[in-house]
Order: C-alpha cells, then structure tokens, then sequence
DNA sequence: AACACAAATGCAATCGATTGCAAAGTAAAA
DNA sequence: TTTTACTTTGCAATCGATTGCATTTGTGTT
C-alpha cells in the first residue's frame, strides 16, 4: 500500500535501517556482501527513495533556484540551458521562475525559493528592481548567489556579465572602418547598467576616432519592435542624417532596417547598421544583420559552476568576483560595404 | 544562530507549537488576537519557514516537474513560460530539465522528479524513447502526468496536442488555392506522430482537390537547416519540378527559400512556401513565411490547468482527454500570388 | 449557580532518512 | 588464550511542521 522505506528494508532483512541507509548511500563503511543484499532487496522491494526526507534531515536539496524576467526569451533560455547542462552533471536540479519584470513577483519567488530552501540562487534581476532585501535574505543566511546579466550591484555575490563595453566598442569600431562618419546610437533604458556600458563602448570608440558626439544621433527607449521604428524615424527627420546606427538590440536593429527600406534607403548602401546579442533571426533576415554574440550557453554553464563550487565548498569569505564574458563581432551583410569588400 | 523555528516562537509566547502552526497558515480555528501575535512575533523574530519539513510531512511539494527535449528552443521555452505562468497563480513551483533527446537522461531526471516527490509531471518525451517504465512509476503512485506534443501513445494520462493535421491541411489547402498544382512536402521522422498527422493533413488536401499524390515530391528527414537545402536540391533536380512546398517546419521553409534564391528561383512568384511552427523568424525574412502558428504558451497553461486540477482534486479514475490546440494558417509573402492579391 | 455547548488551545505522535557514538564481531598479534 | 585493533552494525536522537484527539477556556441559557 504504502510507499517502502528503509525501515521495510530493514526488518525484512533483520538489520538496522541505518545499515540499510548507508548501504543505499554507498557508505563504504559497510561490508560489500550486506550491501549488495540490501541492494537487492530495495530493487525487489520497489524501493523508491524519499529525498524530502533526506533533504529535510540534511538541510540540503541539492536544488538550484532561476530567476528570469522571462523564460520564453532566447538569451534567457540559453542561460537557463546552460545551467540545466552543467547542474545535472553535478546533481543539482533547477527550479526555474520568471519575474515578468515586476518586483512583486520577484520578491514573492525569492522567498518562495527561499522557504524551500535552495541551496543556490542564480538570478537576473527585473526592470523594477531597486531594494534587495528579498536577497540580502539569502546573503545573512550564506546561501549563494549569482547574479548575470542584469546584476544588484550593492550585493556582494559573484556576478557574470557579458562585456557590454567591449563588444560595442567593437561594433562601433567596425562602423567606422567600414567608413562611417555619423553613427546614430539607438539605446536602452539607462538605469541598466547594461545599457550604460553599451553607450560607453559607442562613446569610446567615437573618441578615439576622433568623431563628434552628437546628441542629437543618440536615443534611448525601451529597445521594442515600434521603439526601433519610432527611433528610426526621429534620426532620419534631422537634416543631418546618420550614415551608420549602432543599436543596442537586435530587434530594434531589425525594426529600422524594415523602417529604412519604407523609406527607400538601402541598408547597407545608404547606411549601416550593427544590433546587439544575435539574435536567431539576425543571420537569416535580409540582409542578415551584423551583431554582437552574447554567450548565453556558457554564461548558464559558469553561473552553475561558480554556484555549486559554492556551495560544496562552503566558501561563506570568498572574495567575489565579476567575470565579464567575451563577446564577438559578427560581421553580417548589414555593415559590409560591398565596395569596400571587393 | 539557527533558524528560528515555529517552536521558538511558541516557546517565546508561552503556547504549543501547534497553535503558532495554525496560525501562521490562517486555520479560523485560531482566535484573531492570538493570530496576530503570533504573525508579529513571527516576523520579529525573522522566522523563514521550513517548506522542507511541511512538505515532508504533509507530502505535499507543490512542485510541478517538467522534462523537455531541449529548453532552449522557442516552442519548448514558451510552453515552459506558459505552465510557469499559471503554475505560479496556483502556488506550485516548477522544476525543469532537459532530457537532449537522451533517454538516459530523461530516464534519470523522472527518477530524481520522483524521488522529490513532485505532484505531477509535464513533459514531451524525447526522440530515443520507446519504453515507459520511468514513467509508469508516476502512473502506478497516482502522480499524475500530462503530456504535450511528443506524447507516449500507451501511457493513460492527459494528453495535449497541436493540431498537425488540420494546420497541414489548412497549409495545403491554401497552397491550392493560390493555384500550386505541383505541392512537394518536406516533411520529419516518421516514427513521430506529429510527422505522422502533418504528412496526413498534406495527403487529404491534395486528395479533396483531386490532385495527384506524387512520390517523388515527398521527402522526410530530420528537418535542420542542411536538411532543407538537401531536399529542396533534389527536389529541384527532379525534371518535374514542383510550384509550392509545404515544409513541416519553418526551418526547412527558410534554408528551401535561400537555395531557391541561389539557384535563381523567386518565392513566391515561382515556388510558393509555407512553413510550420511560426518561429519567430519567420515574420522577420525576406520572403516572410507563411506558417501555421503553434500555441506554445497557452499550451503549457492548458498543461499546468489539467495538472493542477488533478492535483488538487486527486482525481484518479478520470477518464482521460486528448487535448488539440487549434493551428492557424499565416499567410505572409512566401505564399501570396502578387498577382492574386490585386 | 449549574450546566451545556462552542471556541480555542495543547499534547504527542508522525513523516523517512541520516549520523554521532556505542557496541558487537572478527582477525591478527602477543 | 588473551589482547589489540579494526570492521561492521545498531541505537536512538534529530530535523520542523502538521494534525487527530483531548483538554481547557469561554459564553450563554435556564
């Protein structure tokens, strides 16, 4: 009727249930010809092992907590591949929750996670996020945490990011080469430092080059499909107009270029456009769109690894790090100016 | 040092255990005054509580299992969002994996699912896999299993499904309609039904027209990006070439669509397109393809619905329901006879 | 004041596995 | 045969919350 235990095991077998315990465990402790019966009984019996119980009694789960904005996102579902990928090597399980970019949710899952007592947390915060206590909770109680992407900068956690500066200096720098002289920056909300550091890469790169930063070449939004276009519109009403522009995302790389073709300029004869994470669409629209590559995979794989090195280590001193990830200029039809290729 | 318990509690107000249990989750049994003391002191004394040790003695987990093939794949993901979606408004947890269409892995994830006792399980069953037995153990224990899109056949449990063959045949029907006379099909695996059902629904739409089902213009493989390109050139070597391809997804769609372009062929004007699955580049190339859209997330709210409600109601004799989403042609360039149109 | 009955609280067992320490068993050395 | 030193095994407490049943407290009625 009921489910077996190890207490089942043991009076069939006339031993303890802590012989049986160990033996299951592969305790070496215990004598290889006892083992192997109690093995043999638990198969016949249909043992099935109660982890809540353990869990319970060792106060370890062996249970990664997620925190997403938004799981059906392509960055963010190759994080939390990468991290299912390496966790499970491990033994670890995941509990995935996404946000949708509200505090309140965030702050419910965190205790949530919390009251069943992962043994980790890794997370990216939400738009809304600006007070932390639902995480410094984590913090007092020496659970680890590790932020990516978009990390709480006062907790003092290991954070994963991608190099944002980087990667658009990069692409800022590649705009040039191909003989921009006016580059347009399309840009998120700055209270990401994400998008901060998006801006900084495209600000150096101009300095260095000796171009002017203009103003009005420079806007921020929410990075959407409409914003794009909205963007778009707004940089090619100025008299002045861009001869490159820089985006911040791929969507909103897209959305201009279908603008710029409404419009009748070509992309990338009349202008060139760089976007930011590739996309799965930006190497099959046309013209495919040059990009910075976000490495979602292994940016899950090393937040699972930091994780869990953890907490099997029990490093409660750590010094805690900041990784930023590389990221790399993909060159697409979008920036090449054909001229200049042949 | 510790955490603080419920007994710590009870202890600094001078009651039982039990009363500071009830109170907390709100039994009416308990007066309002000593609740509220009871909540107050709760939150002086930072008590966190122990989901481990309910759920253990309640078995209760309020945690939904899933397994997928891959999370990191638009549909899987925005049905993993859906059922989170809902999941979460119920109060249960969901704890994902990723079998990689391993049946190893999917083997041992159900073990571990199992072994913590989730209440019930979603999942999509991986390519290699052929035997039930670890799901099975879940049947047997009355936990119940719902599976969507890839579905074990001989499992009695609640079933979600998409369409296949009424979007194929809506696929078809329209390629009809925009005067093809010639339809090739590009189609998967066939030891999957859902390949089973396009393929059916391509069949039926050429037979309710009176067109001739032609061997040749059939072919079946793994459905990547190379193997589109393979099939449309041997589609296209053929003398009798065909006017419209309805590909069995929108990856072999987009890889037909670039190999006609390069070997000088216009879609729509020469072949007509139509894809399945509506990825979320499919709106974004040039052509845009036509496509039969998947209802992913409302697909993993329909799951987390039918799991929850059994669940909750213990349900156990219910007879069990195959669920079919409704498929829904998009019509977008890759199949719109310009000339038909005006 | 006595009683009945309802409301509020407490007692104590329970869930299943783990683990420190004690005890028994075994083999080798003296 | 006794002693010593391992090897194996068992005892019993423990983790924190829940819950059926018993008990106490409170209220109202006659």
């Amino acid at each position: 009727m009921s489910e077996t235990t190890i207490h089942d095991i043991a009076k069939k077998l006339n031993i303890s249930a802590s012989t049986v315990s160990r033996a299951l465990n592969d305790n070496p402790i215990i004598s290889k010809s006892t083992s192997k019966r109690i093995k043999k009984t638990a198969l016949e019996m249909g043992y099935r092992p109660n982890s809540l119980a353990a869990n319970f009694r060792t106060k370890r789960t062996n249970t990664i907590g997620i925190i997403v904005p938004l799981i059906n996102r392509h960055f963010f579902s190759s994080v939390i591949s990468g991290i299912e990928d390496l966790a499970y090597t491990q033994g670890f399980a995941v509990t995935i929750s996404q946000s949708n970019d509200s505090f309140e949710k965030e702050n419910k899952i965190a205790h949530t996670l919390f009251a069943n007592r992962v043994d980790g947390l890794i997370l990216s915060i939400g738009m809304e996020t600006i007070k932390y206590d639902h995480l410094k909770l984590f913090a007092e109680r020496k659970i680890p945490i590790v932020f990516f992407d978009r990390i709480a900068e006062t907790i003092e956690a290991h954070k994963i990011v991608v190099d944002d500066f980087g990667g658009s200096l990069r692409a800022t720098e590649h705009l040039i080469e191909q003989g921009a002289k006016r580059i347009a920056h399309i840009g998120g909300p700055l209270n990401l430092k994400i998008y901060q550091n998006r801006l900084a890469g495209y600000f150096k790169a101009l300095e260095r080059a000796g171009l002017e930063i203009c103003d009005s070449l420079v806007i921020h939004n929410s990075l959407t499909r409409k914003d794009g276009t909205i963007a778009a519109q707004k940089l090619f009403q100025n008299e002045n107009k861009p001869d490159a522009i820089f985006c911040a995302n791929d969507t909103t790389a897209l959305s201009t270029i279908i603008y710029l073709k409404n419009i009748g300029l070509k992309v990338p004869d009349d202008v060139l456009i760089v976007g930011f994470s590739n996309e799965p669409f930006s190497e099959v629209v046309t013209p495919s769109i040059s990009t910075i590559k976000h490495p979602g995979f292994s940016m899950g794989r090393k937040a699972a690894e930091l994780i869990i090195h953890q907490i099997n280590e029990k490093v409660t001193r750590a010094v805690f790090e900041t990784i930023t990830m590389p990221t790399e200029l993909i060159i697409r039809d979008s920036s090449k100016r054909i001229k200049i290729e042949k």
